[in-house]
DNA sequence: GGGGAAATTATTGTCGGACAAACCGACAAT
DNA sequence: ATTGTCGGTTTGTCCGACAATAATTTCCCC
């Protein structure tokens, strides 16, 4: 017979500590906004010294569960994308994904983001999609355009409001785009195919055709990866 | 003119330690594997208290960049997807997406996995796919079939050998079968349709028919919105 | 009486030291 | 070669303290 061999979890009391809030959280019995105690109050209630909390909230604190909006107040956090995106960003660099598996999956991501912004995206949006099209036709350096490029497609991920697309594509798209920065100069009359492409999902969009939006969404992506494919960067890991 | 008021971030010792490390980590001096120094050491280096590293190491551990084996050796994590995993599955939880938004990511993710499942299988993750599917198929209880069709679904992902799917659809199909767990019981004949499909996903990927396991998943994950729809769980917040 | 300035209080970040428990590595014993 | 023992380390936790500063209260003036 085989003695199965589970790790068994010392409970460190700090880890406790953060266990214990932590659910709290998850069970809604704190919500967000909510202001938690102080340090010295917190060590009373669990019966440890402050040292011991402090690290338990460190905890907290870089799961995104709790936050101070100032350095005395400590409330418990509602989530945000760009904390989660940027940890997803690290594990990315650090497991060295290559631009082909990033492009594999914008080239899902970004049509449906396109697909649901023209059957959801508002008026208000529309406009300022429309803006930011016009900035990036404008605009000059190729970093900027890059910047705007990105912008113009998370937008349209807001416009889709799906949260959970959202917070999938952010981390993709920003590695894309900043790898993409790298091989830019090598693809120079992208820029006028791009604007082009961009103005037919806008169009689209505005037009609320689904499909359309999505095909010229899929298109651009397409395209994307001519660029890449031009500079040779395919294969190998960019980051 | 305007003066940007760019908030500048007063840099705590703990974090700057954290951040230091980081770094370091993210450049690549410090490598997955690597033993970091003991806590009185790191101490000396930076000039600080032992408390006051402690707190950093925390926050670090937190995120996943460095971890502890057994409790005195502190070395240098590599990227673990099941940390973020329920980090974001977190965060899908508080803010409350709905299942529909789960779907639809899933309904692009799932089949992009089979389409390169199909592409890059190797043979023995064939056959770990088929011992799993002949799992399913003489699985009893509802909540031991709904766990081996994540497993198929995630295995299939796997395959796909791209780093940056099985990153971003992980959290998703999770969060979604976790939820179907309490439709199940609305739709009883949805298995042996389920089974169907997987026989018939796994028969594409094996003869390294790409669009067909493609088409075969997306048929699959919209059979599944068909029993979500059933029990009128498409539109509200599901968890 | 209300609004703003000053003073007070509370809380945090950091420090230094301390202790028992546990782990690690090596050595001895069977 | 496996098991038991021992000492040196390192960790988890604790205590107490201090300066800086945000939060709160008090006070003053209009």
């Amino acid at each position: 017979m085989t003695l199965e061999g589970r790790q068994l979890k010392v409970n460190y009391a700090y880890l406790q500590i953060a266990e214990e809030i932590e659910t709290q959280i998850l069970d809604g019995k704190l919500k967000p906004g909510d202001r938690l105690p102080g340090e010295v109050e917190l060590a009373q209630m669990f019966g440890v010294t402050r040292s011991t909390v402090r690290e338990g909230l460190r905890q907290l604190e870089a799961d995104g569960l709790v936050h101070r909006p100032t350095p005395r107040r400590l409330e418990v956090a509602e989530p945000q994308t760009d904390k989660l995106t940027t940890r997803s960003s690290r594990a990315m660099t650090m497991m060295k994904v290559s631009f082909r598996d990033l492009w594999q999956v914008a080239m899902v991501t970004e049509p449906l983001a396109a697909e649901l912004a023209a059957q959801y995206r508002t008026e208000e949006e529309l406009d300022d999609l429309s803006a930011l099209h016009d900035r990036l036709c404008r605009a000059r350096g190729i970093a900027e355009m890059i910047e705007l490029d990105m912008q113009f497609h998370s937008a349209i991920a807001e416009m889709s409001k799906n949260q959970v697309l959202i917070l999938a594509r952010d981390p993709i798209t920003r590695m894309l785009f900043s790898g993409f920065q790298r091989v830019a100069p090598a693809a120079p009359n992208a820029a006028r195919r791009q604007a082009e492409a961009h103005g037919a999902v806008l169009d689209h969009i505005a037009a609320g055709d689904a499909e359309g939006a999505r095909d010229w969404a899929r298109r651009h992506i397409e395209d994307f990866r001519r660029a890449i494919d031009l500079a040779g960067l395919m294969e190998d890991t960019p980051f």
